[in-house]
DNA sequence: CAGTATCCAGCTAGATACTG
DNA sequence: CAGTATCTAGCTGGATACTG
């Protein structure tokens, strides 16, 4: 029904959305806590602010609210003072949480890999 | 040992090449052809360039170079006349491909549930 | 066929300042 | 604490023209 591989595709426009560095962050940190070990768990705004090193607000609000306003997370005021606000996996954001903890994994455990291969082209390209 | 919530982790370098539209298309489509179903194959450039539309030359290329030059892909030219290319996954190439099929397949199997997701978040935002 | 080279519009995303 | 608002540098990526 869709393939992502035409552009006028509307799955191509959620695949823009779902591929980005932060997505891929936000969600393996929601999916099972700062270890990435544990289970789903909510998290406040500041706990993602620190896990996430080198986001800004701004890039992790707004990635908040596209993954909100696509049911993937959602936000829960607490009117405390100040205010707390957690996010927590929706079931949809579960499901691409486990493929997204996947790739994240998957740049650490072949880092090294890459990094070989880049050395490798690298001189190849030198000569 | 790697960890890609670091900015500072070349891990989280790597995150942000491999995340990204056109390498999840590009990943998918040589890992199992068009169709997504097959084996993995190599594929020309102007099949690639073919198969995922709306694909710049600027971009199809740029990408190969970066996933060629990752180890994921090789690049086989055939001295015909015109030249024949092929791009083919490597077994690192296709580690990662697994996952970006079912990135891919994810986007196209939940999109009605985040359209409908969208149109109730848009809705209560208006009142 | 499979690129390379160049130009440039527009979006991304960081920095900064401010607020209920 | 959890944002919003604004400004802008710079990168992304599309369009176009050219080539072995």
């Amino acid at each position: 029904m869709y393939d992502a591989f035409l552009a006028v595709c509307p799955s191509r426009q959620l695949l823009e959305r779902i591929s980005g560095k932060w997505v891929v962050l936000i969600l393996s940190a929601l999916g099972s806590g700062p270890d990435c070990t544990g289970d789903p768990r909510p998290m406040r705004y500041s706990e993602l602010s620190r896990l996430l090193s080198g986001v800004s607000q701004k890039m992790l609000t707004q990635t908040l609210r596209a993954l909100e306003r696509d049911g993937l997370v959602s936000r829960t005021v607490t009117p405390t003072v100040p205010v707390t606000v957690t996010y927590e996996l929706t079931d949809l954001g579960l499901s691409l949480h486990r493929l997204m903890r996947d790739v994240k994994a998957w740049a650490e455990t072949n880092m090294d890999d890459v990094a070989a291969s880049r050395v490798t082209y690298d001189e190849a390209g030198a000569r």
